[in-house]
DNA sequence: ACCTGAACACCGTTCAAGT
DNA sequence: ACCTGAACACCGTTCAAGT
């Protein structure tokens, strides 16, 4: 049985969460599929596309939940919290994210999310985009930083509570900035 | 005359301009020395330390000029344009940056600049830790993203604008966890 | 003290040729 | 359609040996 294209994707998914994105090669994903190098080049026409469609999966992992109903802020908040749990989940996994080369539809699939919940909020469409852009920079920033640095760093409760606290002072300077007592 | 390790850092720092992260390699480094490749291993045990020098002194650039006096808020500002345009100013800078392994001093020195402008404006200590990260997180997230995707961009004017309005949104998060009329 | 020469164990990618 | 075999042009790193 030839391999298909989701079994390279589920491969490189396994291979980076047991050794990380710089022991990722195509040599080592080729062995674990049983096949030579030169025949990923078949499903995909680069390393770069395989990574960015890497990316796409794990920030799909993102939006797999329905949004539980509750207040704008509460939302935003939700979303933040999955970007940064799902990213912590897979080894490498903020890094990954943060370094795609085509924008998977994923991404523009979850930063949409964030400006829709934005607009329900009685945000304009160009407050919804950098508000939206605001979250993103620091949940990617915040853990790029913490997955980088994990060895010599804190309990795991312990950055929980940094980061609920310091998403709690972005989403207070959004709050600021939208009509007072959202629309929705 | 031999090489000293500050000939080999500004080399370093000359390639990246020239030809980015990726392709700033120790054999490329060595030939524009003059040197073999093996020899920068008398001046740094690794690639990875020689690209932590090289982060830290980038950073380094944040700091040489004194912070204009100003209120908090504009220090805070200041300090967060700085190290965009710092970043900017550097082929690659946003990703060199946010990957050294070991903290550079003049990382350590640049978040103290942050600390010591919020408990100047009368953050307790674990406030103006907490407000300092939120600040790096978001300028490093928000750089990283528009220097990886550059190309098809918009204008730097409206980058910055975008930048500025943005960098209100957390200033705006941050003043509502300080004292009222901050001290300073 | 500082560097060369040469090797070791790898990379991503291409492509004719096989089945 | 899917893959092999083999090559090409590279990597970072080590280390005896040179000066």
């Amino acid at each position: 049985m030839p391999l298909r294209r989701s079994d390279v994707l589920d491969g490189a998914l396994e291979l980076l969460d047991e050794v990380g994105l710089d022991e990722l090669t195509t040599r080592r994903l080729a062995d674990r599929l049983g096949v030579r190098a030169g025949a990923l080049y078949w499903h995909y026409p680069s390393k770069s596309a395989l990574l960015d469609a890497l990316a796409g999966r794990i920030i799909g992992e993102m939006l797999v939940e329905p949004l539980a109903e509750r207040d704008w802020a509460g939302r935003l908040r939700e979303l933040c919290h999955r970007a940064r749990d799902t990213m912590l989940a897979h080894r490498d996994g903020a890094r990954l994210v943060v370094s795609f080369v085509e924008l998977p539809p994923a991404a523009a699939a979850y930063f949409g999310s964030l400006t829709d919940t934005l607009r329900s909020a009685g945000a304009t469409e160009r407050n919804a985009a950098l508000a939206a852009d605001v979250l993103t920079s620091f949940v990617n920033g915040f853990t790029l930083e913490e997955q980088a640095r994990q060895a010599h760093r804190l309990p795991r409760a312990e950055r929980d509570a940094a980061f609920r606290l310091e998403l709690d002072i972005v989403v207070g300077g959004i709050a600021a900035v939208l009509p007072p007592d959202g629309s929705q």
